[in-house]
DNA sequence: TTCGCCATACTACCATACTAGTTGCATCGA
DNA sequence: TCGATGCAACTAGTATGGTAGTATGGCGAA
């Protein structure tokens, strides 16, 4: 009998989806969360009969779920054996930095030499001023909604969608560690002020600088990897040393 | 009654996998395959019986790997409606291209300024060898699995595992166009040669070089895009113009 | 002849049943 | 006491049945 899970029925994110999405979406969407979010933490096994329990439903529907979760690289699912929550990787998580890295610059550059449509510009600053909204009250979980809206709001005004699904695959390996280091992360004020710079590099049509300003801002975020694996070694994979780490930064 | 299902069923593809794969596995690597290679048609209807009846499996795995199909964006299923072969989208294509380009310069720049191992090095020289010798017996077929092994090695010598995960998702939309264009193509020669300008701007460790000799690479290949839609209109999405490949090319 | 309704034959989705393989514990023997 | 073997309790994978929703073709009315 597993309480977490059941918490997790309770939880607004499942009861508030419409009944017309398919069930092994409203199950997927709220997995993923969990994972994502430590509810359901590195190494815990995870059973089809189990969840399906636990949320009233056959065991078909969560078996898709638990499919989909296995190619974004969030459980492992062994045959005839069990299906458990994936460990942190450092070389997963710095993988997800590079890829997402690379796209970003791309898009962030494309953004600087294309310029962006009126709407677009307006929507960003719109963001960023709700972001600045969010620093007094230390309002983390608000904050990193509008982050992700912000992130969102540039790929789609280049008109890059297919790039803004990479980044969102990739984004799930690093949020993990995002969310263990909540306290001693990035201070809100300086990713805002690095935001602040790109928008501005971009209306400059500045190509170069738009591209270093968004390579700063994502290299800010794992500054604390080696101390995290340090103080949650149950949370990551293996003995992969902070060796990795000098290496992605050159 | 599907023949084309029936005569992928014998195609050696299925037959030659091992029995232990799950049959969902089996069953989208085919799908896939076929779909890439135009065996199954923009537009064309799948049922999940059908496939069923024809590859002699029960509709469940089926059912799943249609599912993966269609997060890889080449089926679409509409519920209670019916499941088809999505026809390719130029706008799918082209940001299937820019996220290519973005990842793939990245590694060419990563590998460039880090180096890469003798042993990678060896590797990607054999594979340039092994390539050459497929232009005088017009070997394409031969040629494409030797150009996919080049650019995997490129992202697994900078240990970049992920970036190709993400270079093999979106090749998907590129490769239904290559094949239509086999016949009108970039020739076999020239991607070679810049294969050989990639190596090179590696191994004398110019970050610059390698970069653009990857651009141009990537940029080559869809010159004919406008030209294979008016010839094969019944391939493509919509009325989606030109101007968009304009657009792509800055 | 044309338009609208309804029966029918599909579809994908979910539930349930069954199979096959793995693991761990208990029991039996040395 | 320790070890090996066999059985029981899991697991995920596959098969099959039932349900609800959608398209279509034919029939009747205007």
């Amino acid at each position: 009998m597993n309480t977490t899970l059941q918490a997790l029925h309770r939880e607004a994110l499942w009861q508030e989806m419409p009944e017309t999405e398919p069930v092994r979406q409203r199950l997927y969407r709220v997995l993923r969360q969990s994972i994502i979010q430590m509810q359901l933490t590195p190494g815990q096994a995870l059973s089809e009969k189990e969840v399906a329990d636990a949320f009233a439903v056959s065991r078909q529907p969560v078996r898709e779920a638990f499919i989909r979760l296995s190619e974004a690289g969030l459980i492992e699912v062994r045959p005839q054996r069990g299906s458990y929550v994936v460990k942190i990787s450092q070389r997963a998580v710095l993988e997800a930095r590079f890829v997402r890295e690379a796209v970003e610059i791309a898009v962030a550059r494309q953004a600087a030499v294309r310029g962006l449509a009126p709407e677009v510009l307006t929507e960003l600053h719109d963001l960023l001023e709700r972001q600045r909204q969010c620093v007094a009250p230390h309002d983390y979980a608000r904050f990193y909604q509008l982050d992700e809206a912000f992130h969102r709001a540039l790929s789609f005004g280049v008109q890059q969608s297919a790039a803004w699904k990479v980044i969102e695959d990739v984004r799930v390996q690093m949020d993990r560690v995002r969310y263990l280091s909540v306290p001693d992360s990035t201070p809100i004020a300086r990713l805002i002020e690095q935001h602040t710079e790109i928008v501005a590099a971009i209306e400059a049509r500045d190509e170069r600088c738009a591209e270093q300003a968004m390579r700063r801002h994502l290299r800010e975020i794992f500054i604390s990897l080696p101390d995290l694996v340090r103080r949650f070694p149950e949370m990551f994979d293996a003995q992969e040393t902070a060796a990795l780490i000098e290496e992605a930064n050159q």
